[in-house]
DNA sequence: ACACGCGCCTGATCGC
DNA sequence: TGCGATCAGGCGCGTG
């Protein structure tokens, strides 16, 4: 599940193999996974495409933006499995996740980029005119859910002011269009952290921890990010690479195991319908 | 406006 | 052993 960490992972890869790069062509294997009103037409946008360089690759959140010299845009939302995967040749056909691959991009030096994703929750974008550097006017332009501000830089007052609410402090970690860039792993990682428990309501949460718990927010990202982000059994960078932060997490996935902090077997309860793993006794209720 | 819950999709795992 | 049921989860969308 590639959140802020993985898909900021797989921009920095692709950046530095594809930047500068020519389009020879963009295969598209399964239409249903383009958005935009430039879906209808994709193989004219791509035609369009063709011979033109890959000028940036940036992360809006979980999101991926690519441009080319054209101002030609592929926005690619990566869902549950979504993935791109480079190769200097063409003999990823034999490969195990062909079935899976729905976009094939042959660049110049022989480098092949293809999209993947088996469960097909990732979608992408097809536009014009973005500006890499102010994207959310565009992306909300073709109905994609309005974004909050980016986890790893929102400041302590925005994020105090998001805190008056009602639901859930996990709740609204997860909800995107109040920060941005955090899922489920991070989530809870980010509360264990903080000592709060996940089903704490926002606006009983004082200034303290308040403050506490958006160091902790960005301090567990930028870790996950140096480490590479968390491989459970999908995830891969673009070079096939699997993220090195699983083995430091303190809560996720290891229900019924010792707390690394107080021996207190983690628990697993359900949030807002999302599998949620604490330390009754690092983050207690109330 | 806000908040929750369903359904999409496939592979892994569970239960009989 | 085999096969159907269940689960996981990001996010759009419908609903209260």
């Amino acid at each position: 599940l590639p959140e802020l960490p993985e898909v900021e992972n797989i921009a920095l890869g692709l950046r530095k193999t594809i930047l500068g790069k020519r389009i020879h062509r963009i295969d598209i294997r399964q239409p249903l996974i383009l958005k935009g009103p430039h879906s209808s037409r994709w193989r004219r946008f791509m035609a369009n495409i063709a011979g033109h360089t890959l000028t940036s690759v940036t992360r809006r959140a979980k999101r991926l933006i690519m441009t080319t010299d054209n101002r030609m845009t592929l926005l690619i939302q990566l869902g549950m499995t979504g993935k791109f995967l480079l190769r200097q040749e063409k003999s990823f056909r034999d490969h195990d996740l062909w079935q899976h691959t729905h976009m094939v991009m042959t660049l110049s030096d022989d480098v092949v980029v293809l999209y993947i994703d088996t469960r097909r929750f990732g979608r992408i974008w097809l536009l014009d005119g973005l500006n890499p550097k102010r994207p959310d006017t565009a992306m909300e332009a073709v109905g994609l859910g309005p974004l909050g501000p980016e986890a790893l830089s929102i400041n302590l007052t925005a994020f105090t002011r998001i805190l008056h609410a009602q639901r859930p402090i996990k709740a609204l970690l997860l909800d995107q269009t109040r920060i941005a860039g955090l899922g489920n792993i991070y989530a809870d990682e980010s509360l264990f952290a903080a000592g709060l428990h996940p089903e704490r309501r926002c606006a009983e949460i004082n200034d303290v921890q308040t403050r506490r718990l958006l160091q902790e927010i960005k301090a567990v990202l930028r870790r996950a990010i140096r480490a590479g982000g968390t491989t459970f059994s999908d995830f891969r960078n673009a070079y096939g690479d699997m993220g090195r932060f699983r083995s430091r997490l303190k809560v996720y996935q290891r229900e019924g195991e010792a707390c690394f902090a107080c021996g207190t077997m983690i628990e697993k309860i359900v949030v807002i319908g999302r599998g949620t793993h604490f330390c009754p006794k690092c983050q207690p209720a109330g």
